[in-house]
DNA sequence: TTTCGTTTATACCAAGTGGTATATTTTTGA
DNA sequence: TCAAAAATATACCACTTGGTATAAACGAAA
């Protein structure tokens, strides 16, 4: 049932998703795979047709750990207001959260991705959407119970935030300075109360 | 003396400058340079030391094209407040201006950067100062004029303003949606007549 | 224990990598 | 115009790249 062929996927997906983050696609080599697996390339083309679906592997697995602790975090908030918190409370830690695996992997990938694989740029993109439509509904749930104010454009808040998400990661990433962060989810702590609750 | 060289370094840095921007340090190889100017590798190593000099030099290029802009378009502008909305009024139209590029070098060499090449990180981390530092000057003037409320932390509202613009840049590249910029352009522009503005 | 299918290792391939030594061409200054 | 110098082209180097054919090792089921 395959299964010792499962464990072994798993396995390496695990080891090589840092590497494509840190490095990207053309900076992660074969032999770099062959390193930090401890395998051979009989056994990485065993278990993946080939770099490309690695990478993609690679990518999901990184985008799944972080949305999965996301949605532990917030799984026992009911207000959308403070889900809304929540979230911006779970990227206060970000850092701390993405620091082995190389820093934020939408950042990372879709920078990489951009002009090089059209494939790998819509994997980034579908994310994008996803996670903006997430913040969408909790402001439409927000709405919806009288906690958000009803003229809000729901859809314009959710960009809006998640490029100022974005920005500030990048730089605390690149300038090696958490105050990024931490100073942009204050802002977006004070935009909440003041713009956006009813 | 040696001006037809100065003349060739100048012609091969134009053109491999957005390579390096699209592709990456990795993702620019030397038969693309030869293939972009039309030099063959004899002239290219007779211009630059080797692969990672002209990374710099193009690198510099790219930061130095979209500066030059920036001052030329706020040259005429003498009130800080006024000066500050001109930037904001520059990023509106910066997917124009570098989409020849291939998007903002500070994201795309940061991002390729890191992980991969300090020296060249180092460099990404100059411009980042440099250009805040533009920012928060703005502020200092705005404040010493009195246009600005005394009691900004020009740094703080430098680093916030810096890392919208280069969230909502980074997304409208990779999404290929210019409404990113376009409405975080209209929020700082409310943010400096509501916070900024005394 | 034997058999058979799956998984992994080995050895190899052609093509591409960054870089260099040298020959050739071009430019420059007298 | 001509010789010296500078710039460019050619041909090559050792090494690495992603990928594959095949053989060996392994696992599970009978």
């Amino acid at each position: 049932m395959a299964s010792k062929s499962e464990a072994t996927t798993h396995f390496i997906i695990e080891r090589v998703a840092p590497l494509f983050n840190k490095s990207g696609y053309n900076g992660t080599s074969m032999s770099a795979i062959t390193n930090a697996t401890g395998l051979t390339k009989g056994a990485i083309y065993g278990n993946f047709k080939n770099k490309e679906e690695l990478a993609f592997a690679a990518f999901k697995h990184n985008v799944d750990t972080v949305v999965n602790r996301i949605k532990v975090e917030l799984s026992s908030i009911s207000s959308p207001i403070e889900q809304l918190k929540g979230l911006i409370g779970f990227y206060r830690k970000y850092r701390h959260y993405t620091i082995d695996i190389g820093g934020c992997p939408i950042i990372n990938i879709g920078v990489d991705a951009n002009h090089q694989n059209s494939n790998m740029l819509s994997k980034v993109q579908e994310v994008v959407e996803r996670l903006q439509f997430y913040i969408e509904k909790m402001i439409f749930k927000g709405q919806e119970q009288g906690e958000i104010k009803a003229e809000i454009d729901a859809k314009h808040y959710a960009k809006r935030i998640f490029a100022a998400i974005e920005g500030s990661v990048f730089l605390t990433v690149t300038m090696n300075d958490d105050t990024y962060i931490q100073e942009m989810m204050d802002a977006i702590d004070k935009l909440i109360d003041n713009e956006l609750r009813s």
